[in-house]
DNA sequence: TCCGTAAAACTAGAGTCAGTAGTTTTAACT
DNA sequence: AGTTAAAACTACTGACTCTAGTTTTACGGA
């Protein structure tokens, strides 16, 4: 075939099929094999551009964390933490065969830096000391990458009627915890502030 | 080599190999050659005890799960949530390259379901309603489920210094969002106890 | 315009993996 | 003693990732 007139591959849309590939079929559809036949080319090619299988699996990641819109604006702290944290529940629900995979290893992306950089300066702005940033910010992502898993209780509990429809479940239990974290961390904040002398 | 004096293989010894193997060397060490290799054995023997590789390790995750030692005696029910909480945390700790597999999807063994039936009793004793029992179990499970994943900040936030050591981090933000999930667990109850009138 | 370089596809194949089929040896039961 | 079946094996298939080396051809410079 030799070196066509045009390129028929470039790394970003290399991704970007990739990610269709699993949205569509499952992280076992993932192979280079059937990657580069979607791609209208043979497997191999695809090393002309990225490295290993590895990589087309971070660079998925990077195009879904790129996805999230964040808007650094909102305010208060609080309304930031619960917009971050459904912008994050909703990204991952568009791809529920990702989620696996992304949960394995952080994202080293420059833009989920940046939200991170973001988040951080908002609490800092409302008063958070510096050594509770991390922590707070973490502690949220747990529950977040949690119920992006959706880790759905053992069949045998819903066929005992012990719980509720699963899509419903989730919401609640989603609902449930951000309300109580947010509420939790908001009665934090209050009692690190200096006591105001009665 | 005919079939030996005693059998070389059991299911369970297996499924111990099995959890041996990947951690010490992690999820891609597990592959049927290898921990036949491991077993003293070749790679398809394994197939007169179990069906498929996916069978080892849901076998592995119900080792895992076996191990987490949970006392049902516990209470007040707020006590018993903490409780089960570490213990949860402690054995993923105990097996971290198995974490990811164990999240992938819910262990459907007889002790998984034993041990959220009896959280869901100690719940329902303390006086939670039918229809809140799943909701807050799982809400509590996405952040054990997160922090057991420990997915960790990335690497430019540690080293902007935004962050304090990683051990040091995991466990705060494991003991922040705790302590605030069981907390607003209380008042979440309190709240729906009937108003004694004033 | 011709030529050299290197880009960008390819083919071929090594090495690994999960799993199947069928074989051999031998234990255990009748 | 003879039959059955257990429990290991060998050999193989098809899939996979990735490497090496080949072919064709676009592009830039003389």
């Amino acid at each position: 075939m030799g070196r066509p007139p045009r390129p028929l591959l470039t790394r970003s849309g290399i991704m970007e099929a990739a990610l269709a590939l699993v949205d569509e079929e499952g992280t076992e559809a993932l192979s280079t094999t059937r990657l580069a036949a979607r791609l209208g080319v043979k497997g191999p090619s695809l090393y002309n551009y990225v490295s290993s299988r590895a990589e087309i699996v971070d660079g998925i990641s990077e195009l879904i964390v790129a996805e999230m819109d964040l808007d650094p604006t909102i305010r208060p702290w609080t309304a930031a933490l619960d917009s971050w944290a459904r912008a994050y529940r909703a990204t991952f629900a568009a791809h529920p065969h990702m989620v696996p995979l992304l949960v394995a290893r952080p994202t080293q992306s420059i833009a989920a830096f940046q939200s991170y950089a973001d988040t951080f300066a908002v609490l800092r702005e409302a008063g958070w000391p510096e050594d509770r940033l991390a922590p707070i910010v973490q502690c949220l992502e747990y529950f977040l990458v949690g119920a992006a898993l959706d880790f759905g209780l053992p069949r045998q509990v819903q066929n005992e009627g012990l719980a509720p429809d699963p899509v419903r479940l989730s919401d609640l239990a989603f609902e449930t915890g951000l309300t109580i974290l947010i509420r939790g961390f908001e009665e934090l904040l209050d009692s690190l502030r200096p006591q105001p002398q009665s």
